[in-house]
DNA sequence: GTGATTCAGTGCATCGATACAGTAAATCGA
DNA sequence: TCGATTTACTGTATCGATGCACTGAATCAC
């Protein structure tokens, strides 16, 4: 590897003056020798050490990223769109990081940024707690959470974003009930995301304002093992298969928690025999591109992913000034319902309707 | 952050003693200096700084990954099992980069990386030619390659693990022939990946076998744009539009090039009028666990992902000590035949028989 | 008892870049 | 013309760990 010594011996000047040209002092010199050391930089296609740099300076151009896990799709795109922000916007790279939903596995890659030098990070967690990213926070790190409140009455520095999972949740239930479901259900799995509180209340918000309480319940699939996230789909499938079983209070609309759960839903009731959206009314939460290859169609509800990205790379390169007076949360509202074909009145006769399945299909 | 200066304070012992216990040389001292040292780490929870350990050594503990987009959920799959057998087997980390099959953002990659003091990498590209690796590796690094062969002739410096995609494909073929197809089709998207030509080929040699050359055809989708990945579904789509269209020559049988593309054929025919498999039968080539998600569930080969990702770690951890000697190419054979419901024999009635779809489903 | 060896540790140059303090020459003001 | 200021650089301590070269004391052989 060239050196910054080479360079400053191949244009004959000093370290010194190499490293303000580096740094953006290049005002500090005659133009000829700073065109010397740039001449020299290209000639030896000098790259400064970003290890030298880090340790000197104590900052790398890094964003650490922990996700449950990359198998899942809906993480993979979250991270790509980070990725892409931090990279464009700010030529920051990410030291990406599976936890399997796993406390020691998360404290581990928390200590091992640490000792990286990476001071911004950006989690996606479903742990209940987060006092180990507060301890993260006292150490210099800057932490974004995503998708989890802020823990009311305590002045954080973490930062949150997240979608408006109560009105995502509402939608969803709203959209069922405007096509005359009126047996409702919530599928979830347990203690899964910090999500799920918010999401079911925006269920029952929606199915208290249309008098359908005594209607509505939430099918908890169980919780998931360590490998979790395809795990979903097939929690999904065991939790139609239950519901196919369910001789009264069967539900012909139901809400999942996100696409990877309602396709898991769709695959255990054709197993069961039940057909979408004719006998039963599926709606998912997140307007994966998935979605749009699924038989039926997925009605879903889009979340504005790649705001939401921005809005964390954003956070995590410039945490506030003042951590008391800041809010550290943002909610970002506008969910988009993207109507495919999985939900009908329920027990109509239903027909694929091509033209009417076209001009609702949103491609992403 | 605490140093290795604290701790050598706190047990009254030099700097380097403490390094030498961090290093293994603990044996070269007495046992309660040892002790007082390790009760200093302990109380001062002193983790080394790796930035400073690499600048030393020149070694830093991460892996660089380079995929064409984290949103294929395939990506995600093999770089999760990347990541793990990493970080438990080797406690690296990975440093991951989407490079959207765009040469000039894979040679930045490449750069940072260097800079950044990573030396081993392992890419999944599909750019044709792999002379930056090369170049790369000059540069002291070491490359691993997913899913394309060496370049004949050249001794190259650089690994390549990949599965054995001409048995896949013929596997795939054979599948369709054996259920009774004679117009068979490999559907594909333009310049996507090396391997293409291998599936070709596998396509062909089993069709050849056959003696069906003349009811064979390869359907190319056209090249994705940047953000391809997931538009690959779309190519499928669209492709499979094509194929409803066509009124002669139009297969009865189809091989994809991989899961995602087979996913989109699916909803492209049945968008088109078509029924899988009653009119249409589509093999992919994957396994991965998406596939068994789909309406019907698709009849796919299935890639040793686990054992590949295991060996591109491990090929990138220990590089071999003469280049010239070794053959630099892994190709992973055992694929497997998950049989599903998207095949049946050509214009058979088609039923759903869930206990055959049952046994033959396999869950990842 | 004395030189050689082992033991138990320490001192310090080093990795590559940064930036502050310092300096020699040029220019300026009166 | 001379001190002051500006210009255009350079010298070097520093970041945190590593590990070789070194040392002082204890033990050993004979």
């Amino acid at each position: 590897m060239t050196t910054i010594q080479d360079v400053a011996r191949q244009a004959a000047v000093s370290v010194s003056t190499v490293s303000n040209v580096l740094n953006g002092r290049g005002d500090r010199m005659r133009p000829d020798t700073r065109a010397r050391v740039e001449v020299a930089i290209e000639l030896l296609q000098f790259r400064p050490s970003k290890l030298a740099q880090q340790l000197k300076t104590g900052q790398t151009p890094l964003i650490g990223l922990l996700v449950p896990s990359m198998t899942n799709p809906m993480y993979g795109y979250i991270a790509r769109e980070i990725e892409t922000v931090a990279q464009e916007e700010f030529g920051y790279r990410l030291l990406i990081g599976s936890t399997y939903r796993d406390r020691g596995k998360e404290s581990a890659f928390f200590e091992d940024l640490l000792s990286h030098g990476v001071r911004r990070v950006i989690v996606i967690s479903s742990l209940a707690d987060e006092r180990h990213f507060e301890s993260a926070v006292e150490r210099g790190m800057t932490v974004v959470s995503y998708d989890r409140g802020a823990t009311p009455g305590q002045a954080s520095n973490v930062g949150h974003v997240m979608p408006d999972n109560f009105a995502a949740a509402q939608m969803a239930t709203r959209h069922l009930i405007q096509k005359g479901h009126r047996q409702l259900a919530f599928a979830t799995v347990a203690g899964m995301t910090m999500s799920r509180g918010a999401k079911i209340d925006g269920f029952f918000a929606a199915v208290d304002q249309a008098g359908l309480r005594a209607g509505a319940q939430v099918l908890d699939g169980g919780p998931l093992d360590e490998y979790g996230d395809l795990l979903i789909a097939e929690v999904g499938r065991a939790t139609a298969l239950q519901i196919a079983a369910a001789t009264r209070r069967r539900p012909t609309g139901i809400v999942a928690l996100n696409d990877l759960m309602a396709l898991g839903l769709l695959a255990g009731l054709r197993e069961a025999g039940l057909r979408v959206p004719h006998d039963v009314s599926v709606v998912g939460i997140d307007g994966h591109f998935l979605s749009a290859l699924s038989n039926p169609m997925l009605t879903t509800v889009r979340l504005p992913v790649p705001e939401m990205a921005r809005a964390m790379v954003n956070r995590v390169m410039n945490p506030r000034a003042d951590p008391a007076q800041d809010p550290h949360e943002m909610v970002f509202a506008p969910s988009q319902l993207v109507e495919r074909e999985s939900v009908a009145p329920p027990s109509a006769a239903w027909a694929i309707r091509l033209p009417q399945a076209k001009s609702a299909r949103v491609r992403t």
